[in-house]
RNA sequence: GCGAGAGUGGCGGAACUGGUAGACGCGCUGGAUUUAGGAUCCAGUCCCUCACGGGGUGGGGGUUCAAGUCCCCCCUUUCGCACCA
């Protein structure tokens, strides 16, 4: 509580958060309407993992949130600006397991906690859409969604090396290992060979690509992130032969213009194409060898390893279509397995990688790219390869052909002949989405010995989870071990069968998540589609970065499937998409329970306040921007609300000013044409700014006009107390409880929310004076004050004659003289 | 290694389409008030110089009357990707 002796003015935030939270709450101000009429706003933050503690970074993304929600409020839209839990996870089901607890109980609880901290953060969410995703009357729909892309045959079983986490003892998604290791607990991830659940997202990898075109209000290090991840190349695919078996060896590559420089075949160890190669003795036992080696190699181990290659020659050879050579056959481990055909051309002379194998295992290199017509390559200096578009050369009838072209003719005569032919290839794998955990949505699947895998008749959802204690991670599901659960009929032929035993990973619950806020309740359907056409899109999505190629990929390509079929209008969920910056101790390091640094939010608002908590997380730094906390940033903003700030409610004089009234110039003296302009100026500036999420110059601007504002020099009442509510109106949606609190001083009625955003005067947003700066020869050398728009003329005869342009002009020719408008002039002499 | 962003006072950071660099705040210095501390108010605060003036936005070049802003090279740093053939 602030000391304010001998003043009146008294500001106990506690006092006035409380009563505005439970004004707010009792008028349903943040209540959204079924379905907008007028302009919408759909306000999305990213949802939040009920871990118990609320942090700094939820803190500022939240609050970011709730600004632009209540700016857009006041600019007399509706709002939807819902809040919700990704509830189901791993992490759960661990922390349940060492505090002995059910990971519902735990899970709930949590929400409790962190929802009743929201609460006291004032964030305008419109808590009775809450979702929680491990809610049966969510996951329900979670399950239908599963059953939909079943359907259309973009939910697949299929088995394959998958990612292993010996730790979490399930399997992994592509996008949750990180530097080989588990994302989550930081194990080095091991390959295991399983049959599982895949959602097949690359059959929308050219959309979710091409469309990112279609998305200027995405930022675009999102964009390259996405592209790059999902990785599409161009180039060919061209069947080689196996020698002895005649089998046909299809390979990827983007260069098959340097197809007659082909000297060896790589194929990736876990190929099963080695199976039926016949290898004779020797050679059978050393890749056999070396193919254990590889798998017991970890992936960050193949990782690290960058440059060094190594490999084993199978004894075999394949021929290449286009001369007929015959080729060595490799085993190495630097061919992906998934990628392409899990085997690669080898062209030593224009692959760095192929380089280097081939001079490891001295094979021959064959030059067949020159740089151009006239520079030839020389093999005997090369100590890398040249990896550039250039001529072909050594290549028969191709022989002159350069870089595109060449690719094309060479590829069109594959596939005139028939071995070969053009092909798009995308890093992006299908999404595996079984865990074999036990808080997640059960897959709605049952194995029926003679009709295979049947989804679950839609009538008969939820798959409930079934409340077991037995859950602890034992390396396959657990809820295999629960027989009421899994013993089922067939929805088919009605015989014995067995659900799946697995569950989905939570990446697909927060896959569509912001479609059920917009209908929450309904038990008919995952959300009413005529509902949904009137909120979709997403008007801004704030959230962090880390999110780009995981969560906002997977949500991208719900959208587009459910438009698919039939259940959305819009090709992309979010038209505009924030990243703000981290939040991260006074040091620069990432805040974490292990480091003992993380600063709560909770204890900083209950100390300062919540409005000075927001403002000081606003004023500290541009949104987008990492932010490194310490409380010294509320002292300049207290200061600011307490000294000036608030105590503006005392020169309020209740002369009942029209807001929507300009004034002219003649209504006013100098002082208060002066301040009037600086109003308008400062509503022009905030206005904007807020538009683009930089608060912390609103808040400069603010501290500005309220440092020029005199009460006592202002003789127009209507001048004063317009600018006093303006004031009020624009620092709200950066500080709610303070300016309904001043609001209600100002004997205003109703919401300062429900007030209408100030409109700036566009005729008074320039002063009447303005200074001109003097420069010769592009240097500073005054500065003048002259009436606005003032002709070239007036001025440069002012400036000639100033004393400190005059002596720099002085025995000099004049050569140029330059003036800007209203800001500058420039005299160029010699 | 590849790709993208960033580099501005002691600190956080301003600066719209090239046009007075350092808004706003912290900190610091001086002054007023106060028994004192705190708080508050006023003034100052990029660097060198008594001043005139000069230098200055990571470094070096360039374009321009004019560059933090545009172009080229380099350094540092953050993030992403990392054998994708």
């Amino acid at each position: 509580m602030q000391k304010t002796e001998g003043k009146t003015l008294r500001y106990d935030f506690k006092e006035i958060e409380r009563r505005w939270q439970e004004t707010w709450e009792k008028n349903g101000l943040y209540r959204a309407v079924e379905k907008p009429d007028g302009e919408k706003f759909y306000m999305l933050v990213m949802f939040a993992y009920p871990s118990g503690d609320i942090h700094m970074g939820h803190f500022r993304n939240y609050i970011v949130g709730d600004a632009v929600a209540r700016y857009n409020m006041m600019l007399g839209k509706d709002i939807l600006h819902p809040f919700g839990w990704d509830a189901f996870g791993l992490p759960a089901e661990r922390a349940a397991i060492q505090r002995k607890l059910h990971p519902q109980d735990w899970t709930y609880n949590n929400i409790k906690v962190s929802r009743e901290t929201l609460q006291k953060v004032g964030v305008s969410f419109d808590w009775s859409r809450e979702v929680i995703s491990c809610s049966p009357d969510y996951y329900k729909w979670t399950q239908w969604m599963f059953i939909q892309l079943f359907r259309k045959g973009l939910a697949y079983r299929k088995s394959g090396l998958v990612n292993w986490c010996p730790e979490d003892k399930t399997v992994l998604a592509n996008e949750q290992v990180v530097d080989g290791k588990c994302e989550r607990c930081h194990t080095p991830v091991v390959k295991r060979e399983l049959t599982q659940w895949y959602f097949k997202i690359t059959e929308y990898a050219d959309r979710l690509i091409d469309d990112l075109d279609t998305l200027p209000n995405w930022p675009d290090n999102v964009k390259t992130m996405q592209k790059e991840w999902i990785g599409r190349s161009h180039g060919a695919e061209i069947d080689f032969i196996i020698k002895d078996t005649g089998e046909k060896l299809p390979i990827f590559t983007t260069r098959p213009d340097t197809i007659y420089g082909v000297t060896f075949m790589a194929i990736a160890p876990e190929s099963p194409l080695i199976d039926r190669l016949n290898l004779d003795g020797d050679y059978k036992k050393q890749v056999n060898e070396y193919r254990k080696k590889a798998q017991m190699r970890s992936e960050i181990d193949r990782v690290s390893a960058t440059g060094e290659k190594d490999g084993v020659f199978t004894g075999k050879y394949a021929i290449n279509p286009y001369n007929g050579d015959e080729i060595q056959l490799w085993v190495a481990d630097y061919v992906l397995a998934g990628y392409g055909t899990g085997a690669v051309m080898a062209v030593p002379a224009h692959d760095s990688r192929d380089f280097l194998f081939a001079k490891k295992y001295d094979i021959p290199i064959k030059v067949v790219i020159h740089p151009d017509h006239v520079t030839a390559l020389d093999l005997s200096t090369m100590d890398d390869a040249y990896t550039e578009y250039g001529v072909m050369v050594n290549s028969d009838q191709f022989n002159g052909l350069e870089g595109e072209e060449a690719i094309k003719e060479v590829t069109d005569f594959a596939e005139r002949k028939g071995f070969g032919r053009h092909k798009i290839n995308y890093k992006l794998r299908d999404w595996l989405i079984s865990r074999q955990r036990y808080w997640g949505a059960p897959i709605p699947i049952i194995h029926c010995p003679k009709c295979g895998p049947v989804a679950v008749l839609e009538s008969e959802l939820p798959v409930l989870l079934p409340k077991t204690d037995n859950f602890e991670p034992k390396g396959r599901s657990p809820l295999a071990d629960v027989p009421e659960f899994m013993r089922t009929k067939c929805p088919n032929c009605g015989g014995e069968a067995e659900r799946d035993p697995d569950t989905m990973d939570t990446f697909v619950c927060s896959s569509w998540y912001f479609l059920r806020y917009i209908d929450p309740k309904n038990d008919c359907a995952p959300f009413d589609k005529k509902k949904v056409k009137a909120w979709m899109p997403i008007d801004l999505y704030v959230g962090g970065i880390t999110h780009a190629t995981g969560h906002l990929i997977y949500f991208r390509f719900f959208q587009k499937f459910l438009k698919d079929i039939g259940w959305v209008d819009d090709d992309e969920p979010a038209t505009v998409l924030f990243n703000h910056g981290m939040v991260m101790d006074s040091k620069g390091e990432v805040m974490s329970k292990s480091k003992g640094n993380v600063v709560s939010p909770i204890s900083l608002m209950e100390e300062r306040g919540v409005d000075m908590s927001r403002l000081g997380m606003f004023f500290t730094a541009p949104t987008e921007r990492e932010v490194l906390w310490s409380d010294e940033v509320i002292v300049g903003i207290e200061k600011f609300i307490l000294n000036r700030f608030f105590p503006m409610a005392e020169r309020f004089r209740d002369s009942k000013p029209d807001l929507k009234r300009y004034f002219n110039q003649s209504d006013f003296d100098d002082y208060e044409w002066n301040m009037y302009i600086k109003l308008n100026q400062t509503i022009k500036r905030v206005s904007e700014d807020i538009t683009r999420l930089q608060f912390n110059t609103v808040i400069a601007a603010l501290m500005e006009l309220s440092r020029d504002f005199d009460s006592n020099k202002i003789k127009n009442d209507h001048l004063n107390d317009g600018l006093i509510l303006k004031s009020i109106q624009m620092i709200a949606p950066l500080a709610p409880h303070l300016a309904e609190e001043m609001w209600l001083k100002c004997n205003q009625n109703g919401s300062v929310f429900t007030s209408h955003w100030p409109e700036y005067d566009p005729n008074a947003v320039q002063f009447d004076m303005v200074k001109i700066a003097l420069q010769v020869n592009g240097r500073l050398r005054g500065e003048i004050e002259v009436s606005r728009d003032s002709s070239q003329e007036d001025v440069l005869a002012i400036a000639r004659k100033h004393n400190r342009v005059k002596a720099h002009i002085e025995d000099k020719k004049i050569i140029k003289e330059i003036y800007i408008k209203n800001r500058l002039v420039n005299i160029v002499a010699k």
